[in-house]
RNA sequence: GUGGGCGUAGCUCAGUUGGUUAGAGCGCCUGACUGUGGCUCAGGAGGUCGCCGGUUCAAAUCCGGUCGCUCACCCCA
């Protein structure tokens, strides 16, 4: 609706409190999770330089990108993803830092893009990576933190799943089927795209682009069909390449099983993912009714840091966008009741109790409790009205009568019971 | 960037083949109720009908454009 004389911009939210207590609730369930797992939390600008991004993320993102010439003639952009950044940070201070490196964000992206479901042109985007470490216990440990990050929001294994693969097995079984060296992007490209294309579609484009034969294609699309390990060990499992590959995936999977957080993995892979950058294992995480976008993804990017300039130091992390988690939390009715709180309300009988009113409002703030009271004259019933709207747990009644005695009157605002407080335990 | 659907009060919406001062519920404000909230009752504020133009004696209603929202495509953090 355009009644106020200045629109919002287009893909862009406002957060009045009912609605940012969504997006905090989300936070902090992030940064709980983040902790237990002994991730320190980082940040890094909003905008930066627009090279850091065009080469290293690959041309999709860069051809999104909120960017423009800033006064001092710089080409920047908004930052699209928090990757290149933290490989930026890392470059300059990796070499001093004891690994593995554990790091985690929660930064604004931003991309120009029209605005669909799920997806806006700002969203805030929880980041969680390990660098300096190349032990698949590393991979395993990342997706545990995504896992258990919509896990504390309430989702379980029934809401969503986690697809798992990896670019290394991957590349191994599509040689083993035949694709030239040179097509292996162009297959990698495909496969991502399987789900989302018709199956003749999907032949036609492994035969002109990765070079297959009409046969050969049909072949590895009805592998592709279920592309999980017991697929790949039936149907290639006598290849030493593919097995080196295939055990890695097993110990991933092994180590997830061992947390108890197996009923959660799906290899699956088809899931490669568009970064440029990633270099083995990759993941997804989708909601159960496949009615959302992808929840998170993430994986392994072992030249990123080196690309940056920075120490050669692989690493693996995932983001996590509050957008499409806000709207699976919403179907799955997860979202928290918004109600305001208050530890007291303060309320004044007469002018006269003014002075005693505001100190005992102050010396309750004092100690830490949250107070609020009118802030002009009113009657007692407006006063109560506030003090409920406000969502007060206890009203402080300072009366003639009870400062008389000394005390006042605290009534429960869930139960209505009465009580009186000695002045002297408000002080 | 391409295409579909939708724009009426803060919110959810009604508004008949075009017809006089555009309505409801919820919310908000005031009062009943200047020493006790939730309930009830009465009253009130709030609308360039997204915007611009056209057709017409007459437009919320029909037409065109535009902006916004939304869904899909493209693409994907």
């Amino acid at each position: 609706m355009a009644t106020s004389a200045f629109a919002r911009l287009p893909g862009f939210r406002d957060f009045p409190p009912e609605d940012l207590a969504l997006r905090s609730h989300i936070q902090e369930a992030w940064r709980r999770v983040s902790r237990r797992y002994g991730f320190l939390e980082y940040d890094g600008p909003p905008l930066e330089p627009l090279e850091l991004y065009v080469e290293k993320s690959g041309a999709e993102i860069a051809g999104q990108l909120y960017a423009f010439t800033d006064k001092g003639g710089r080409e920047v952009a908004m930052r699209p993803e928090m990757t290149p950044s933290l490989a930026r940070i890392l470059g300059d201070r990796s070499r001093g830092m004891s690994k593995p490196i554990r790091w985690f964000a929660m930064p604004q992206l931003f991309r120009y893009e029209r605005q669909q479901r799920g997806r806006l042109r700002e969203h805030f985007q929880w980041n969680a990576d390990i660098v300096g470490e190349d032990d698949v216990a590393a991979d395993a440990e990342v997706l545990a933190v995504a896992i258990d990050g919509l896990r504390e929001l309430g989702l379980t294994a029934a809401d969503f799943r986690a697809r798992v693969s990896d670019r290394r097995l991957l590349r191994e079984v599509l040689r083993a089927q035949g694709v030239a060296e040179d097509r292996l992007a162009a297959a990698f490209g495909i496969i991502d795209k399987l789900e989302r294309m018709p199956r003749d579609k999907a032949r036609a484009a492994l035969v002109t682009d990765a070079g297959l034969g009409a046969a050969e294609a049909d072949a590895l699309l009805d592998f592709f069909d279920s592309a999980d390990i017991a697929a790949v060990q039936t149907r290639f499992g006598d290849r030493d390449e593919v097995g080196v590959e295939l055990e890695r995936l097993k110990q991933y999977v092994a180590a997830l099983t061992a947390m108890g957080l197996g009923e959660y993995v799906e290899v699956d892979l088809r899931i490669v993912r568009g970064l440029a950058y990633y270099t083995g294992i990759v993941f997804e995480l989708f909601d159960r009714q496949g009615e959302l976008r992808a929840i998170c993804g993430g994986g392994r990017y072992d030249r990123l840091l080196e690309l940056v300039g920075g120490e050669p130091l692989p690493a693996v992390g995932f983001g996590m966008g509050d957008v499409v988690l806000g709207e699976l939390l919403a179907e799955r009715g997860l979202i928290p009741a918004y109600a305001r709180s208050l530890d007291y309300f303060v309320v004044s009988i007469s002018a006269e109790q003014r002075p005693e009113a505001l100190r005992i409002a102050h010396a309750l703030r004092d100690r830490g409790s949250s107070v609020a009271y009118s802030l002009k004259e009113q009657s007692v019933t407006k006063q109560l009205k506030a003090a409920a709207r406000e969502g007060a747990r206890e009203v402080l009644i300072v009366g003639p009568d009870e400062l008389a005695r000394g005390c006042v009157v605290a009534r429960n605002m869930g139960s209505g019971g009465e009580r009186e407080i000695a002045l002297s335990e408000l002080s």
